[in-house]
DNA sequence: CTATGTGCAAATCCTTTGCATCAAC
DNA sequence: GTTGATGCAAAGGATTTGCACATAG
């Protein structure tokens, strides 16, 4: 297994991160370390993100017809995707109400469920704010 | 909005989703209707599914790192993905079980939920057994 | 010094689209 | 005959990769 450097790169993308609840694109993280580093190419970004993701640094968020998105929190939690504004935001689920989901899906099949990845969609705050502003 | 008119390669499309649980990709829908319509485009089996889709007749199951697949059954369920072979599998949850996580995962948020994707990940049945077959 | 990381550009994969032609109504 | 559907090929977006050079250890 290859060994680790260090690299100016990786730890501001890892800085940039930590610092953020946007829950970027690489293009997001590109742009934004573009800026302490003008020459950073997006293969860097790339390369550094799914690298952390496989150190388990950094959680990959796939959604149907967008770019990946990167989230620093890697507990245990889920995500809320708004389908007005595109935003994804962290949900806070008790586990004891969620958690046991893998057996549930297992009764009756013949197979392992040992995980699952669940994102839940609707309207985010701001988004239901602005139709009543509206009046919707 | 346009009208829809009937095409034998729609047909085709639906026939063959209809009779197969394989949850099969754009390709493998593709070289399936090929042997009835040789001269059929990629192109079309693209518009036709995603037409389909639209038009709720067929639900496009996206995961991350693999080709979209497609399923004709439009009932709501759930989807088990095998990290061994890669199948896609119908999975019946009861919905007391699993049906309130909109809810579950609404409280204590300020925006609306309204909705949730979901996958299921493991073992399939076939790997399963084949693990034991070599001792594992 | 040696191995890993970088920047750049090209390549890859999946999917969508423009356009001339064909088929359904 | 109009309009939607097709086939083909080209374009598109997101991500990965090959390679020569730079840099951390």
């Amino acid at each position: 297994m290859a060994l680790l450097k260090h690299s100016r790169q990786r730890d501001s993308i890892v800085e940039y991160l930590a610092g953020t609840k946007e829950h970027p694109t690489a293009d997001m993280v590109y742009a934004n370390i573009r800026e302490q580093f003008p020459n950073i190419s997006l293969g860097t970004v790339y390369r550094n993100l799914s690298l952390l993701n496989e150190l388990g640094q950094v959680v990959k968020i796939t959604t149907p017809g967008q770019p990946d998105r990167f989230d620093y929190r890697t507990d245990p939690h889920y995500h809320f995707i708004c389908v007005k504004c595109g935003r994804v935001i962290d949900l806070d689920i008790e586990d004891k109400d969620i958690g046991d989901i893998d057996a549930i899906a297992g009764k009756g099949f013949d197979g392992i469920v040992n995980g699952h990845i669940c994102q839940f969609y609707g309207i985010c705050p701001d988004c239901v704010r602005e139709e009543r502003k509206h009046g919707n």
